[in-house]
DNA sequence: CTTGGCATGTAACCCGTTACATGATTTG
DNA sequence: CAAATCATGTAACGGGTTACATGCCAAG
């Protein structure tokens, strides 16, 4: 049982899904392409924390529907309470960063605002999951609490939007040093 | 050629380095364990983009001194202007909150405790890094321009400062709703 | 008429971690 | 006396990406 079996056992537990739509929904926490998930599905199902419904299509191809067990909920709850990985991030900007005296500042000004753009899409994004969440919602947000099935999305998505804020914050300041 | 590669040149760009001071350094860039970097060095090293020298030592073992040769500072030129990866980020922390809602307030708030004081020693470690730049520079760190060998240490530095402090900020949110 | 989305799966490969291996010095 | 630091390396394994494979429907 690896972090991504879990974080598949995490979706499961709001909604059953197909691995397809496990596979995208999985993206913003944990980066993982079909080819990982399909395998680690029929593991889980083989182990009794998963089973599925076959689903025909006619339009579309057939699907398998996948939903969490009793079992997989006691492991997804045991799992919470065990002691929690330090997140790892690998950011090849922060590299070229590191050395951007190599080239001049031109060319570094023009790397900057290609990652400002893509923080900036990013925030756009997270403002439409947050209008999302907003819509599905009976609440008003701020009121959400800890046992509501919204409520990790909501404070996920502040987290992800104050991140990115700080992001921008930086790529201001980094302009003017490169004026 | 893979990101970690350029990474080491990165580093070797700005001092001479054995493996094992370029495994220390890498960390906060690229999290990388010694045997991951010493094979890539001996493959840099081949292709002529590092050089090293032996220096026998006799209270510790001998070591390799690397340098980056004029073919390998142009490899690391020429990878600054190719386009930048997307960083990625793998939290576990981030899948749990996800579906905190299994598990009750106290168990939560544990949780949340541990990962704000897993910020708080961040953010402090990040203030002796912003100390120890400041002691190596002539000149106030506001004044540093993109060519400075600092350059890249300081404004990296002020970008995981602001992140950690979003982090922090949002702890302190995330603890008002858990109560 | 080609590209993209839906939907599942396998195989080969590269990247990254853990473990094996050695050995002296310093610190607790 | 045990653990940590310096210092280098290899081997085995697990995690993650790319590519191979199939096939239908909708949109541009």
């Amino acid at each position: 049982m690896n972090t991504l079996s879990y974080g598949l056992l995490s979706l499961l537990s709001k909604d059953s899904r197909t691995g397809y739509e496990l596979m995208q929904h999985i993206q913003p926490f944990w980066p993982a392409k079909h080819s990982q998930i399909y395998p680690l599905l029929a593991q889980l199902e083989q182990m009794g924390y998963v089973e599925f419904v076959h689903v025909p299509q006619s339009d579309k191809p057939d699907k398998k529907v996948y939903s969490l067990t009793a079992s997989g909920l006691k492991a997804l709850q045991e799992w919470i309470g065990l002691p929690t990985d330090a997140p790892v991030t690998r950011d090849e900007f922060a590299l070229k960063v590191y050395c951007i005296g190599l080239v001049d500042k031109d060319e570094a000004m023009k790397m900057l605002l290609e990652r400002e753009n893509y923080y900036i899409q990013k925030k756009e994004q997270y403002g439409e999951s947050f209008e999302k969440v907003k819509r599905l919602s009976k609440k008003p947000l701020e009121e959400l609490e800890i046992h509501d099935p919204l409520f990790g999305n909501y404070v996920l998505i502040r987290k992800a939007t104050l991140k990115v804020e700080a992001d921008l914050f930086w790529c201001e300041w980094m302009k003017s040093k490169l004026k």
